[in-house]
DNA sequence: CTCCATATGTTTGAATGCAAAACATCATCA
DNA sequence: TGATGATGTTTTGCATTCAAACATATGGAG
């Protein structure tokens, strides 16, 4: 019975992921860097590099906690090794790879503690960028469109069931949200460490919101959430600072819950970066 | 009045910083990339070249905000490109340098309210730990560890008056203090990315405590300090989170008083660092 | 049969060469 | 005189090559 329900929710959760059709990326976070490259333009050997690398591993291609190698790296992608390098050193930073002492990098691992913990840091520092919006006033222009924001994910929660698309939608306003929040505090060391933090496995708003998938119960869950979107900001409004951390807190212990969902029915492999979560210790 | 009285709190941090001997490093925490080198082996150019770069942007050498251009440390240091491109990348992972949108590197500036919201998030991020070390309790090694390390701290400041010898021991113990309740929480996620915030620039737990320099009220400053230290200990102990918590976050915020003296008299530049913080905006 | 030493192959670290892109300067034209 | 375009220089990005360190495997000696 219950197997049956999992396999189900894993089915959808495909189906949402391919939806918003940019893989990973969407989920995870885009970072600025490549944000700031041009568009159409084509970007640099390095950043493709890094690119396809990220890709590869949270897709789970290259084994969990195994060595890479620069060389089979360069012959797989086919550039040459100096890029490759600078994205390894990249990757590094940004938490999915392990640098070992001899030279050389493994693919990162995290027990189940360590994604609590991730998720745990983003929401004491989403509190924290809350309360200091709190107290220190937001700008109203960033206010206004956080509330059109929250105003377009009703719009999407107002149907009784969520289709796929619908859900697609909600995880893309709710990084959004997520995203002016992080501005609210207009606190530029705050967003940058909240970026790194969102860019963690899992870690990210909407990083297990697709786990619940489109069921009724899944709904009102994404309900619940919502209302507490909608309370943060009348609390950064009201400039009640202890309430907006609060809020951000208990917000962000919805993907606790979901990250232990996800954790119980192990064969969720499909969704980015599961791979990385190592059973036990 | 004010003027002389400054000046010779200047005088005073030169001979205490000169006291603990290890220059910026001791101050701003060491990282691990340099433990795991081998001590008296001869270090790798990259890192020779990442370290000798931080002490010359700290020192203020690099003037704040100018452009890096390879070339010029490549002649300045001697090595070759490729070292110093990698020593770069480091830096700027390390929040020392903003990558240029068209390549290159400027040294990063830090107004006064970045400085504060770097305190403030290291307080903040101190009390998660904190908070969390309570709620799971903490190891018993750990603890005594700490212990002790508070009753060395008590012994330095049992003097009524602290030459610059006792100010050394006391930032050398302080910075073992705080990496220890890092360590308390049993976290590897949350004490890294402390880690990576202590790295900034005076966002350190020892960053401002020389700025107080060996007058009597200086000392009355770290005895407060030092008594929330075992408060903290005490909290961890009695499984009170959200007491730990508060008090890691209010410790934090004598940093913050001491950034507005240093901030106020504007000729402190020979402190490591100071050299990166605008005056405005 | 086991253990040690040496040799070989693999892998990273460092240096340099080359090309393309960006910046600055200058000259020319409106 | 101002602006725009062309040219030359600087600077970065990428590739390749060289060297050194590590791991491994093989052979010989005890």
């Amino acid at each position: 019975m219950v197997k049956n329900k999992v396999d189900k929710v894993i089915a959808t959760n495909i189906i949402a992921i391919e939806a918003i059709n940019t893989p990973a990326r969407a989920i995870f976070g885009a970072k600025n860097e490549e944000n700031t490259a041009q568009q159409g333009a084509q970007l640099s050997v390095q950043l493709r590099a890094q690119l396809q690398l990220r890709e590869m591993i949270l897709a789970g291609e290259l084994p969990a906690g195994a060595r890479i190698a620069e060389l089979h790296i360069v012959e797989k992608l086919g550039f040459s090794r100096t890029p490759i390098r600078a994205a390894l050193v990249k990757l590094e930073q940004e938490g999915l790879l392990d640098a070992l002492p001899n030279g050389g990098y493994a693919v990162k691992t995290f027990s189940e503690r360590d994604v609590a913990e991730a998720i745990e840091l983003r929401g004491t520092l989403e509190g924290l960028s809350a309360r200091l919006a709190a107290e220190r006033g937001a700008a109203p222009v960033v206010m206004n469109e956080a509330r059109r924001c929250l105003q377009d994910i009703d719009a999407v929660l107002s149907q009784s069931a969520l289709n796929d698309e619908a859900l697609a939608s909600y995880v893309k306003l709710n990084e959004q949200f997520h995203a002016l929040l992080s501005e609210l505090s207009g606190s530029s060391v705050i967003a940058k460490e909240l970026e790194r933090v969102c860019g963690l496995p899992f870690a990210s708003p909407s990083g297990f919101v697709v786990v619940q998938a489109n069921t009724a119960k899944a709904r009102d869950m994404l309900i619940v959430a919502q209302d507490q979107h909608w309370q943060v900001l009348d609390a950064i409004e009201r400039r009640e600072g202890t309430r907006a951390e609060s809020l951000m807190r208990e917000h962000s212990r919805i993907a606790q819950r979901n990250l232990r969902e996800v954790v119980q029915s192990q064969t969720l492999n499909q969704l980015p970066g599961v791979s990385l979560i190592r059973k036990r210790s």
